[in-house]
RNA sequence: GGUCCCAUCGUCUAGAGGCCUAGGACAUGGCCCUCUCAAGGCUAAAACACGGGUUCGAAUCCCGUUGGGACUACCA
């Protein structure tokens, strides 16, 4: 049975990185009908965070990537690291080092001053006796002969000479375990049989392989994916702007059109842009994962978040834009807001918005009372010469029963036929007195689900702007 | 510096030695559709980093060079 883990470490909020991550492992979980863990990597007490660990929470589940088990946290494990410490103090794969960090970072700093490999220079190694007054950290007695080979599922076999190893502090000298520790001791625990992550932890892997075997456990499966960059070829990071996962949520950004966007940065099928859940389920596979890093491109995604916008029912994009037309203000706290007509608005608009952010704006000439006119369109088309088709055109639909798009089509056919003109030259005009704009949808449909009553205010009051 | 990874249009990618005159997508330009704006359709421009091999034949395999990235913590 595949098991697989996401280990998100709550120093910040679930990224663009850690959420593909997340998704590769459930990916590949689901497809093998196996398990997703999240386990949370906290030991970092001085980092990590409640509201992070929520946040990451709250991603995950925007995401739609549900978890089988956990969350596990490691800081509620601490005493089964020490106990797989202990044993391995037991058995001399692990030491005391009592070496204060303020010496490592000089020893560290003069070694790269040199032009030398910083390592550790194992001085604690052959200790005898403690050195008293000082607590000591432990240190995982790492073999510095032979090679280790890393067995990849993405980019093959990868060999490390042992000699560049480092002897890893595994608890620090305050008792909390570190990284590449619990990593180990979690995936054993857990019964991890494949590690997903990204390609920055691929030169952690030899050393943790040597944990493994210190422990006497069977090392599971690697793949490591590659990274995603800024556009400046850089690791994504906070200063590419938007980097966490909510915050694209808050302008505007489906999750579907994320988790599409993400599974197509380093995996592909064939030619295929766009795939529903059960499609990615289906076909997913490390054979089709890329092993080059990826930047990460924001017009694709923009034009993929369209996509879903415009493949989305009307009704479910109606109640995904009410929270955005309330933060817009476009519609205040408590008003009342037909289900019905927003999603006949909505529908007219989600072919024209990239966002939900600008679908709520697309809205607001909907919404409210009166609009407002572009300078420039007023003076093009509200003047004059349209004056006479205003007229014409207000008295007629003054009349007909039946407001609606068809009917209003009608009355305009039957205008422009009477006087030889082009739908252009009265739609136009009566495109700037509806919206204040130049671009609208269809104009029929604008002017049914703008109402009658309304209709006809607009129209007045363009007829009285230009008479004045 | 050392170790490891990577290398096809600006970007994401297809490509498993002949199917490649290198395909798709985003973005960009043009055209069509059209009441405007979109959407959609068609179309154009745009890439195998370089140098050596191997082979009848290389984007594809090997080596080197160059370039980029990651790691190098009592962070994860």
């Amino acid at each position: 049975m595949v098991r697989v883990r996401f280990a998100p470490s709550p120093t910040g909020h679930l990224h663009i990185g850690g959420a593909r991550a997340a998704l590769f492992n459930w990916l590949f979980a689901r497809h093998n009908k196996g398990a997703f863990i999240l386990r949370i990597e906290d030991t970092d007490r001085t980092r990590s965070t409640e509201e992070y660990i929520n946040s990451i929470i709250e991603g995950m589940k925007w995401l739609n990537l549900d978890w089988d088990e956990g969350p596990y946290k490691q800081t509620d494990r601490f005493d089964i690291y020490r106990s797989y410490a202990d044993k391995l103090l037991k058995e001399g794969k692990a030491y005391y080092c009592y070496c204060s960090p303020e010496e490592l970072e000089q020893g560290r700093k003069e070694a790269l001053a040199q032009g030398k490999q910083p390592k550790y220079d194992g001085r604690c190694r052959n200790l005898k006796a403690p050195v008293s007054g000082v607590t000591p950290a432990v240190r995982f007695r790492m073999p510095q002969e032979g090679e280790t080979v890393v067995n990849d599922l993405i980019r093959g076999k990868i060999v490390f000479e042992n000699a560049h190893l480092d002897d890893l502090i595994i608890m620090r000298s305050d008792g909390t375990p570190t990284y590449n520790f619990t990593v180990v001791v979690d995936d054993v625990d857990m019964n991890i049989t494949h590690v997903i992550r990204g390609d920055d932890h691929l030169n952690n892997t030899p050393k943790q392989i040597h944990v493994y075997d210190a422990l006497g456990y069977k090392v599971p499966l690697f793949a490591h994916l590659p990274m995603i960059l800024g556009p400046d070829k850089t690791r994504l990071s906070k200063r590419h702007g938007a980097t966490s996962v909510m915050a694209y949520k808050e302008t505007g950004y489906l999750p579907e059109a994320l988790v599409n966007y993400l599974v197509r940065l380093g995996w592909s099928y064939g030619d295929q842009e766009v795939f529903s859940r059960d499609e990615l389920i289906k076909y997913f596979s490390f054979e089709n994962v890329g092993k080059s890093s990826a930047v990460f491109n924001p017009e694709k995604f923009l034009w993929l978040n369209s996509h879903y916008i415009i493949n989305s029912p009307a009704e479910k994009l109606a109640e995904l834009v009410i929270p955005f037309l309330l933060k817009e203000k476009i519609v205040n706290e408590g008003q009342a807001l037909d289900k019905g007509w927003l999603s006949k608005a909505v529908n007219t608009q989600k072919e024209r918005s990239k966002t939900l952010i600008e679908l709520a704006h697309s809205l607001r000439y909907y919404i409210s009372e009166d609009v407002e006119y572009n300078e420039k369109a007023k003076v093009k088309f509200l003047n004059e010469k349209t004056l006479p088709y205003l007229i014409e055109l207000k008295d007629r639909l003054a009349s007909i029963p039946d407001f609606s798009a068809s009917e209003i089509e009608k009355v305009f056919i039957s205008i422009i036929e009477k006087h030889g003109i082009k739908l252009g030259n009265i739609a136009q005009p009566v495109r700037v007195a509806m919206t204040g704009k130049t671009e609208s949808p269809g104009i029929f449909e604008v002017l049914e689900i703008i109402g009658k009553e309304k209709t006809m205010k607009r129209l007045e009051k363009a007829i009285k702007t230009i008479i004045k």
